[in-house]
Formats: C-alpha cells, sequence, structure tokens
DNA sequence: ATAGTCACCTGAGCGC
DNA sequence: TGCGCTCAGGTGACTA
C-alpha cells in the first residue's frame, strides 16, 4: 500500500480539485472491499470542505461529516473525466457538480470507504491512533517512553499504528537503515540517544517519500494517475542480497511478523 | 498488557 | 501455455 507519502501525495493530487465542490452521487460497482461500502443519503449535496490525511486515511471533510478512505495494499484515488470507463477494480466513483468524477481502484480490496457523520475523528477506526510522525510530538523521547520494557522488534513498533502511524514496511526497512539500527533489536533496549536518530530518519525518509511523489512497486498511482519516483531512492527495501550502497556489503533478508525485512549487518547494529 | 498468528483478495513472477 | 506455489505497500480480530 500505500504507506503515509503515498496517502499524501494522493491528498495532495485531488484535493484540490474537490475542496468547495458538490457531492452530486455516486456508483459502487463492487461493495465488497474491506468492509461493505454503504453510503448514506446525508452525503448527498453534501459540500467538501477539506481533504486531509490522517494516519493512512484520507478524509473528505464535509458539512455533516466526512468521507473516510483507506487505500489498502493495492487501492488508489485519481480525479477521471465523467464517462471514463470503468476497469475491472474500479469499485466506487464519487460524482461532484463539475465534470470530473473521484475514482477508487483496488484489486485487492483490502481498502476501505465509510460515511461518518459528525467528527471525524470519532469513527472507530480513527480512533486509538497512534501520533503523526511529520508533528512535533513525535521524537526521540516519544519513541524511548513508548519502548520502555517492550521486548518487541523495533521495526514492529515502528509500523504499530497506535505508536506512530503511517511507517508501513517499505519506511520502517528504510527508515532502520538511516538510523544504523538493526530491525530485531528489542525496543526496550534501545538508547535515548538511538531513538533521537530514528526519529529523525523516520521524519527524513517520509519527507523524502512525499517530495518524489511517493512509491511505487506495481500499481501506486498519484491523482492523475502517475507514479511516484521515490522507488529509485530506496536503499535497502527490495535489495536483499545485493550491495549495500554505503559499505558494500550483502544486505540481509528476514522476516519479522510476517513481512519481508532488509538491513545491512554492517551498517546497522 | 503484550506478542504472535490469521484472515481478507487479486495478480505477478517463478520453476517445472 | 498452463499449473501450482510464493509473495506483495495493511490492519482488525483472535489466541495464549
Amino acid at each position: 500500500m500505500p504507506e503515509l507519502p503515498e496517502v499524501e501525495t494522493t491528498v495532495r493530487g485531488v484535493g484540490p480539485s474537490l475542496v468547495t465542490r458538490r457531492i452530486t452521487g455516486w456508483t459502487i460497482r463492487e461493495s465488497r472491499l474491506r468492509w461493505p461500502v454503504h453510503l448514506p443519503e446525508v452525503m448527498r449535496g453534501e459540500r467538501v470542505v477539506q481533504v486531509l490525511r490522517r494516519a493512512k486515511y484520507l478524509v473528505f471533510v464535509t458539512q455533516s461529516g466526512a468521507m473516510i478512505v483507506h487505500l489498502g495494499m493495492s487501492g488508489s484515488l485519481r480525479i477521471v473525466r465523467r464517462g471514463a470507463p470503468a476497469g475491472r477494480h474500479d469499485h466506487l466513483d464519487v460524482e461532484f457538480d463539475h465534470e470530473v468524477l473521484l475514482r477508487l481502484t483496488d484489486p485487492r480490496r483490502f481498502g476501505s470507504v465509510h460515511y461518518h457523520v459528525g467528527d471525524w475523528r470519532e469513527h472507530w477506526l480513527l480512533e486509538g491512533l497512534g501520533v503523526e510522525p511529520l508533528t512535533r510530538d513525535f521524537d526521540g523521547r516519544f519513541l524511548h517512553g513508548v519502548a520502555r520494557r517492550r521486548k518487541l522488534a523495533i521495526k514492529q513498533l515502528l509500523m504499530d499504528g497506535r505508536v506512530v502511524v503511517g511507517v508501513g514496511n517499505i519506511y520502517a526497512n528504510e527508515a532502520l537503515f538511516r538510523a544504523g539500527i538493526r530491525p530485531r533489536l528489542a525496543a526496550g533496549r534501545i538508547s535515548r540517544k538511538r531513538y533521537d536518530l530514528l526519529a529523525e530518519a523516520v521524519r527524513e525518509v517520509l519527507a523524502a517519500a512525499i517530495a518524489d511523489g511517493g512509491t511505487t512497486l506495481r500499481d501506486f498511482v498519484d491523482g492523475s494517475g502517475q507514479p511516484g519516483y521515490f522507488t529509485n531512492s530506496l536503499c535497502v527495501y527490495g535489495r536483499e542480497r545485493q550491495p549495500c550502497l554505503v559499505c558494500g556489503t550483502q544486505l540481509k533478508g528476514v522476516r519479522l511478523g510476517q513481512r519481508a525485512t532488509v538491513y545491512c549487518p554492517n551498517c546497522q547494529r
């Protein structure tokens, strides 16, 4: 999926065409996503007042509530012209009071779409989410604090959305490489100083990926259908058994909590 | 509370 | 070409 940078890229791509527009209708071609898609009649006629990201959710804030979209592993949202033929995995179109549609494509159907009446922050999927990594709340002190006495591998802690949001498998691997920390280290055994480095690495890698329009492995496209270019800047993800770009040591691939994990046994300790 | 596993689904890539 | 297998960006639910 779409991790934080890809979702942010999507928000920036589709947001400007939709803000101030009125929702005139929608077409659900396939409602069997992660949760059944049901959009209530109260959404019709609502004006979009803001499009934002919270964790990996896109939030289309309206006057009465918000449409909340998650892209799962393979989802993407694009602005297309009305009448554009729908493909096999184009599950939802939302229509507005101008000549374009917001179209959700999601081959694996792990994504989700909800409409929440009221404050979007109170939607059950968003309650209990951790801190945003690009805010000031996220720093070494914070990570060090939540890691206290935890035996969980640091990589898994980084990927726990109740702690910090938006960091998926690609960027967890990349941030740990940049910080020089082994993915399997027990979170509770890492020093405050190293957590300062890690928090900084997470922020840097996410910011760099956003600047490049995200990472495209197979199917991610931005709001206008373009792939992301951060793929070219990945140091470890997808490079197991290849030489480390810094020291030349062969990168090691292991599995951690069912996820592919790659690190440099020399640079990361 | 914490850590580990499973499930959901389609498509791509690989060996045979 | 086709078959069967493994793997893939996420995360809620469930188990010990």
